[in-house]
DNA sequence: TGAAATCACCAAAGCGCTTTGGAAGGACCG
DNA sequence: CGGTCCTTCCAAAGCGCTTTGGTGATTTCA
């Protein structure tokens, strides 16, 4: 059990600098003392502290991640484990730590700028991109490397992100309901002042004006994404006068809600009402199947997650590189939850 | 911007230490020096490094969260995001950073070993233990505090842990089911080495008991709790030549997919089957309401894991504290989903 | 064979903080 | 008035590592 560099160097009768050379991998030590010092590395079990290490080096061999908790409803939004999944096996890969912070998202501001001024991460992830995002400006002036998760609608090519193309993926399952002889298109989106939620929207809309279609404002809702939400939006929708025949919802768990709102008025979806939502490929709540549930367009949240840590540990290591962009396409897959309109 | 003490010493005419000790609320500085430093600090906008810090400290305010990830099904268990939620919020009051490693179920001993050894957190909260265990000794052994979420079967007063009473919970729910009438209820458990599973399927076992029942291995399952595997289970055992009456789940997840089974064949919850899960309050997937979709046994795992922050920050604070234990006792709420057996 | 190049190692500085062990100066006291 | 005791500050050591700038010893080459 030797403690630190020194005592292991005693104990190979060594200098730390050679041990120190030994252990990671510099030309000026020979080889065979490089395995005589490995192997007692080894055998006295000896890792060395990180904190030291970074203090020396100036790297932490850390990366951040500040997962924003909504004050509204304090809410986690569910997606984050699995892209954290993804990341994580991009950062051990490459021999780094994740940090995480949750703030509350009026706060998340101060969160960046405090991780950056302690130096306690080498770089960044930003969750949830809003609107009129201020972290991203906020991070460019800061200088920390960071890569986003999703888009904020300016000035795309300046910074790195990983996104799904949300608009293609909704302009594409609208018409499809739209080929499938719907009219009457209800819209459950998330909240509004996200930037995922915009593309979605701006997707559906299009594809609609394609059609022939207006989008009706009675048939479109936007909220955060719960069961709970989507169950309410669709039992207000489907008792309006002129009910909508088909859906288009932004998440799995929402869509669980619009199911059971179908269903309690005797109505099964791909017959009567015909539901696409958007499916990020959670591995807890799989839309999987021979038939999945629903018609989605899918889109691994853990592929983007380890996408946007490859990323993010390519800029640190890569001095110089600009900023780079990943746009996914979604996959679109046919369930049983859609049909043909019925009159 | 003074990016460090003895620029910002210099600035003030002081000392690195008169500074440190200013900042740092240490009595040997007098108050208007301390108020000046105090406002330099401010204005110049200056953070302490952590790393340097700590190895100067000897403690990292770090506390570190070991995800097991199933190498089995690459699954990410639900529930973590909200815990993690809850335990951020204890470490922020507390001043504390939060790591994580998100590490296959096989390879978790080594994790934890190479958190110690590196000296990057002051703490470790285990998630998820199982029926045999070897963390815990583990830890023990290497004597860094710790946290469990759940317990391990045997020597628990040994070491700290937050838990939910599940036997009580499920012997709890059954007792209403049988009181309901049902003689034929199944349960659809989670993997049984996990304990909180084990624990649970006692509970559901001597309340049958109690009730002059026994259980019968045809209506008993345990798996990873995805909607999916609720789905196919219950499909099976509604398919019986002596099916359920009713249904005792580990998850509402899961509890979903029994939903849609229970439907698919045309009967309803509440109705013909009557369902009781366990829900741990997951804030994307509420199960509220008026009159909550579910009858379920309730506990917020949010606050398990508030909790469980704020135990492993008091261990560590207070030297020479023994281990402690937590017991939440789950509220049973009545939701739609629970009626009188038909026969 | 002597100078240059290469090899294999080491001493010591430094990363940015905390903390120990003083020291100067004024207040207090007999 | 000399000694003691606070008060308020400081110089320097140390946390455990990396890295710079060497130094002898051996090999290479003209």
């Amino acid at each position: 059990m030797a403690k630190n560099l020194k005592e292991l160097s005693q104990l190979l009768g060594l200098s730390q600098t050679t041990v120190s050379r030994a252990l990671n991998g510099y030309p000026e030590v020979s080889e065979a003392t490089r395995l005589r010092v490995k192997a007692a590395a080894e055998q006295h079990n000896y890792r060395p502290s990180t904190r030291a290490r970074s203090l020396a080096t100036g790297r932490s061999m850390t990366m951040g991640h500040v997962i924003p908790i909504s004050t509204k409803h304090e809410m986690m939004n569910p997606i984050f484990s699995d892209f954290i999944a993804g990341a994580g096996e991009a950062y051990s890969k490459a021999g780094y730590d994740m940090m995480l912070s949750v703030v509350p998202d009026d706060q998340e501001d101060s969160a960046y700028r405090a991780m950056a001024r302690r130096q306690s991460v080498d770089g960044i992830v930003v969750h949830g991109p809003r609107e009129n995002d201020s972290r991203i400006a906020l991070l460019q002036e800061i200088g920390l490397p960071f890569v986003v998760h999703g888009r904020a609608p300016v000035d795309v090519n300046d910074y790195s992100w990983v996104d799904v193309n949300n608009r293609r993926a909704f302009a594409r399952a609208t018409k499809l309901l739209c080929d499938l002889g719907h009219k009457r298109i209800a819209m459950i989106n998330g909240l509004e002042d996200m930037d995922f939620a915009m593309r979605r929207r701006q997707g559906f809309e299009t594809a609609l004006a394609q059609h022939g279609l207006t989008h009706d404002p009675e048939l479109m809702s936007s909220d955060e994404m719960t069961e709970h939400y989507g169950y309410e939006a669709a039992h207000k929708m489907l008792a309006h006068k002129n009910p909508p025949t088909a859906f288009l919802v932004s998440s799995l768990i929402p869509a669980l809600g619009v199911r059971r709102a179908v269903e309690d008025r005797g109505q099964r979806l791909g017959r009567e009402i015909s539901l696409i939502t958007h499916d990020d490929a959670l591995s807890y709540l799989g839309n999987g199947g021979d038939v999945p549930m629903f018609t989605a367009t899918r889109s691994s949240v853990r592929q983007a997650g380890r996408l946007a840590g490859e990323m993010l540990v390519e800029m640190i290591e890569t001095p110089g590189i600009g900023p780079k962009q990943t746009l996914l396409e979604a996959q679109l897959v046919l369930g049983s939850s859609t049909g043909p309109a019925q009159i």
